[in-house]
DNA sequence: TTGTATGCGTTATCAT
DNA sequence: ATGATAACGCATACAA
């Protein structure tokens, strides 16, 4: 491994020199600096990163958090697509990336200490269970951290903007005719929370009204327990003419259900999903959805991330919200 | 930051004292060891992972290569799945995860380099342009390396076998009675290779022609290009009864354009997929195809690789092969 | 059983 | 403009 001390000893400088000249510091004299990086890119000398962290207490390393409990892992389109831009947006800012997780082999750390133990420079928490103490610690600590749809108090947090896509979407089933519609929605998260509201906001105000048997429960990107709610809701006296889901994967289910009871989309039941992934506009039909920008989002995090991290003294935490856009598709039937 | 010698202080020993307990060198008497440990909880201390990879050499942080280039990102739900088995299995053994790439920031590295400036202690290849030099080059260095479905002379690799799956889905079609099959591929890779080799041997085997114009290449992961594939098939004069599709993505291709047709599946052509990732299994009709072990591969990935991390003097490189197996689906019609 | 000394590769401070 | 020196936190060879 070529090290500074073998660029200083080939040039004929100090390690001190050398340092400065491959990090572009001024009080080091033109000729003198060329021949040292020549001399470094000749010899193959690559930085070492433990060495500098050591040195500089920054590793240029950014941890990410995509929660293996709470199904909201990197196996979903919607997650792996933010990992991918966040990843994208870090590496093209000089940081790479590292997952932060519990439980490192036999030490038991928690996510704080995780990503202490990695020298993190800043944590991105893109899916979690918000409501773990673990994860308050270290969005409390002293590491800087942003967080996908969930704000902390004084921390910068990125918002896809729940509220309007899905006001988005009410409104363009009610221009479409709508007036009898059910909601499945996930888990009850913060983000379940103001999606229903807004969806219920929006009825009001349209005028539709929301029957309690029409809104049920379902697990996000489970189609089985979408399926099982789309059976539910397809026994009442009064059956929707259109059903929200939860997301598009959980759509599926919901669909094979329908399915099953010989009606057709949209011919019979208009259904909408929500996360507009790529696969959705594969399927056939194409899925009426509303897209959540992952890719800006993964990008803005990273940004802001980094923004806090090389500027401590100037930053104030802010709160980003991401707009989406509505997918038309072809499972939302004109019954005006 | 507590460190070493905060402890050391405490406890009223040396820093090597302290230093030695932590890791239950068997010098220490086991009441200081004792007292030590306790404090060093007590006290919040936390390792600090770059002085560690300083010292010994040793990061515990493996690379992970999911190429951004060839669309074998992970965005796949088949990769996601592979990154997240392998980030397990790593974690359980006590080792992180890092993201190499080629250009982080301003200084332009390539693989190896990047492996060598986090110093990782190996890196796991699961999806590269295996043409690229850089590949090549990391391949020989002196980093343990292991790689997904593409062999190098005295590494290890982890083979998800493309040859026996393929034989296995041709041989489930002829039992369901298809004898005119058209075979959809992707682009020329080892790994297509195999699996086109495996079609035509078995197809030989079993007395089945494969007339040159059933054979059409496409791009993995690309609905759309598998739809075109699909159309060209469909217009020739003998149609097929059963089509290979690339990958369970790539099938959705082939399905749309299907309908477009007024062809049903399976009752007017059969088809098989490939991965036999969840979402196969989720779409009605499900699916027939392979399912390649995601989880298996990833895990046998991080486990060979830290073997040879830490075993280096006893290590073999060794090709470990991962079976599959089929997932019948109801996209093959009988038709014997 | 414990402690002393040294160095891993780098950067930063202060001299020169 | 350049160099000497120390320090970051830790592990280890060797001395006591």
């Amino acid at each position: 491994m070529i090290t500074i001390t073998d660029i200083s000893r080939e040039c004929g400088v100090s390690r001190a020199t050398v340092s400065k000249a491959l990090n572009g510091a001024p009080d080091i004299s033109a000729e003198t600096a060329k021949r040292i990086r020549e001399t470094a890119k000749r010899m193959g000398y690559l930085p070492n990163a433990a060495a500098r962290a050591l040195k500089m207490g920054r590793s240029y390393n950014i941890g990410v958090l995509f929660s293996d409990a709470t199904g909201g892992g990197i196996s979903h389109e919607y997650f792996s697509l933010i990992l991918e831009s966040v990843k994208a947006e870090a590496e093209r800012l000089g940081y790479d990336i590292t997952f932060i997780s519990k439980d490192i082999g036999a030490m038991d750390m928690d996510y704080y200490e995780h990503a202490k133990y990695r020298n993190c420079d800043g944590v991105f928490i893109a899916s979690a269970d918000f409501t773990d103490p673990a994860i308050s610690r270290l969005c409390t600590s002293e590491i800087p951290t942003v967080t996908l749809d969930y704000s902390f108090d004084s921390r910068s947090s990125i918002i896809s903007d729940n509220v309007n896509g899905m006001e988005t979407l009410v409104r363009f089933v009610y221009e479409n005719g709508h007036r009898k519609i059910a909601f499945i929605h996930g888990e009850m998260t913060s983000v379940t929370q103001k999606r229903l509201a807004s969806f219920r906001k929006t009825c009001a105000a349209l005028g539709i009204a929301v029957p309690p048997e029409y809104v049920r429960e379902a697990v996000y990107h489970d189609p089985r327990s979408s399926g099982l709610a789309t059976r539910a809701i397809l026994e009442l006296n009064e059956r929707p003419t259109c059903i929200f889901y939860p997301d598009d994967l959980s759509f599926l289910g919901g669909m094979s259900e329908l399915e099953k009871h010989g009606l057709s989309i949209p011919g019979d039941v208009s259904v909408v999903g929500y996360d507009g992934i790529p696969l959705s506009q594969v399927l056939r039909p194409r899925l009426s959805t509303y897209r959540q920008a992952a890719e800006r989002i993964g990008e803005e995090a990273a940004k802001a991330l980094i923004d806090e991290i090389e500027h401590p003294d100037t930053w104030i935490p802010q709160q980003i919200t991401v707009e989406g856009e509505l997918l038309k598709g072809d499972t939302v039937r004109n019954i005006g």
